[in-house]
DNA sequence: CATTTTTTTTAGATTTACCTAAATTTAAAT
DNA sequence: ATTTAAATTTAGGTAAATCTAAAAAAAATG
């Protein structure tokens, strides 16, 4: 079957949302997509006949396993366009979600086919999140955020959850990127705040805010 | 300003119909978009007031000066993802028109501007027509088909016009591609058929309408 | 637990890009 | 120069995806 951009958008928006929560609300998913809750409702009965979601009226809903495919679909055209951008035409990864946005719509399985052989098959976008494969099966990679790590244990940066230009443009003045290595140093429990130690540069604190977006795995 | 998908790909019809004719007819638009007259006077009006086209009511339309450099930008960026596909990713040059047709309406001018460097600003698209420069300014190049060309001449084909996949799978087998050198031997009065002499292959002798499509220029 | 607040849905409009069918204008043909 | 044919436009309508405002349901609160 084929989808419109508008109800690709509403089923990725969907799938991010419940990777938070498991059943998602019609405020959140407007809110998500920067629209406004009536219009939620008309496209969720529309993605339900054609039985993409299991929703009931003021229960919230969530996407079937149909639903699912679909989104991890858009998801792996997406990171994989991201590659694409950061490691090969040379964007600073702050400015490729828009884009990446636009070019995950475009609908040719060959396309994607040899753009992920030309970008010799990608594990994880410049994020650090992981692209799914052909099949939509997405290798979950168990990772704590730096709010969470104990002192002095060498960690590796993954990835990094919020993707806004604010927030990389923060990590670029840290020195902190994807594959970063360094420590935690010190935790303040008055403000959550987080002294680490990146390889190379001096000690520094970051805020509770920061610590929780940066996920790292032991190294 | 910006335009919708369907704007745009009305303007680059039109580009494209004045090519041949300098003004553009409501019928051959509708044939053209595969859409219908009555759509196309809707849409008309719409480039009407955005000041894209000259349009007198029953007398048939043209671009002007604005709409003129906003079609030479979406040329621009069909034939730098053509080049893209065919030269990066690897697909044939037979299949490359409909993905394109999508990623030309892809709205970031920073991603054109890093595509064509990423490209090394290649200067023609991979049936050897001219890819517009970021003013808009197009080289274009005097030739000629293989109709009109003098016997025992060498040559080196130029570019291809018609890009079906039927006739680029016939080019393929008579083993012609952008760059192949060539001489015609005979022109048939009867048909206007031409037999044709590859470098390297036997003598073949081509119908006349697909001698009109091939163009070539001296070598 | 009744009531206020919040969330969600319905009802009815709007915009864009189409369509069909009828009317109008232009072009062609006898 | 009429008449016929073809091309174009108008009129009115549809589907997708929005919206606002009002109604209905669920959740929160005193």
């Amino acid at each position: 079957m084929n989808f419109s951009v508008s109800e690709e958008n509403y089923i990725k928006s969907i799938y991010h949302l419940q990777q938070q929560t498991a059943t998602v609300t019609t405020n959140s998913l407007a809110n998500e997509l920067r629209t406004k809750p009536a219009s939620v409702t008309d496209m969720l009965k529309k993605l339900q006949t054609k039985q993409l979601v299991e929703y009931e009226k003021y229960r919230g809903f969530k996407l079937n396993a149909t639903g699912n495919k679909i989104a991890l679909g858009i998801v792996r055209r997406h990171r994989l366009w991201e590659f694409f951008l950061v490691n090969k035409l040379g964007f600073e990864w702050d400015k490729v979600h828009a884009i990446a946005e636009e070019l995950e719509h475009v609908s040719s399985m060959e396309l994607i086919k040899k753009l992920d052989a030309f970008l010799n098959f990608p594990q994880t976008d410049p994020h650090g999140d992981p692209i799914p494969d052909t099949n939509g099966k997405i290798t979950v990679i168990k990772q704590l955020s730096l709010a969470d790590i104990a002192v002095k244990k060498n960690v590796v940066v993954s990835s990094v959850s919020n993707q806004s230009p604010e927030m990389l443009e923060m990590l670029k003045h840290y020195h902190i990127g994807i594959g970063t290595s360094l420590k935690v140093n010190k935790h303040f429990t008055f403000d959550g705040s987080v002294e680490i130690k990146v390889v190379q540069q001096n000690p520094c604190v970051i805020s509770e805010q920061v610590a929780k977006n940066i996920f790292v795995h032991h190294d």
